[in-house]
DNA sequence: GTTTATGCAAATTCTTTGCAATACT
DNA sequence: AGTATTGCAAAGAATTTGCATAAAC
């Protein structure tokens, strides 16, 4: 059960890295040219979600959605942020600043998702 | 293009307003017991969605989920608030309050997704 | 009698899985 | 050599769509 250091990997971090951008499976598939496997790059992504490496969105569209996220850099797992997805250009971007929220009483969370759709700068 | 009131509007509206939750397709499903098609429902949902009578929330499972919300009851729709579903039980609810953020300049708001999971006061 | 809605089945889209072949260590 | 990982194809799950039939108006 040791992970191996292989070329999907490689290759996928890498480019979720220079990307900068929080990612659909899609866009990674085209960004990877065809050099890695469908089902290799959800495991792949997948694993490096369980390892803390990489976070995984769940988009207001439905889809997941990838990113070694510019406001969690390095730190651990944090993403009381929103995401945001500009239906003009399909773009997803992390939007800066911490979301304050109360949860009641005995609840606990495991996961944040906050999404907001709408239009960025250049569609508006 | 004239709505008509038919039964399965009926029921599904009535289904949900009762329940008071948010509520999945399948849910939905079981509680007309079969009495409409699973084509239908989604049908409908969609129209209420559109005529702003019904929110579709999309969870952080990837699944939609449909409610009259009561924060928003008879209001317009404003849906800046959370939604949370148990890991336990699988119920989704709406969490009081809303959620300030603020978008970047330029940036128009379409849609809202708020969406925690963990596990509720029961399930804990 | 028109026209909108429904039911059924089939199609789509996104994601996951089984398994034999391949590549790390 | 031994086992994690990949690629391919096929399976799954959620949602949508086409079309003939039924129900509103």
């Amino acid at each position: 059960m040791t992970a191996r250091n292989t070329k999907a990997k490689a290759m996928i971090l890498e480019s979720l890295k220079r990307s900068k951008a929080v990612t659909s499976h899609e866009t990674l598939q085209k960004a990877l040219k065809g050099k890695a496997d469908r089902a290799t790059i959800y495991r792949v992504l997948n694993r490096f979600c369980d390892d803390g490496i990489v976070h995984k969105i769940v988009g207001d569209d439905g889809k997941q959605y990838f990113a070694v996220c510019v406001n969690c850099q390095g730190k651990k797992h944090n993403h009381n942020h929103f995401h945001f997805r500009c239906l003009g250009c399909g773009k997803v971007e992390c939007l800066a600043g911490e979301v304050g929220f109360k949860l009641p009483k005995g609840y606990r969370s495991e996961n944040f998702n906050g999404f907001i759709s709408g239009y960025c700068a250049l569609c508006s």
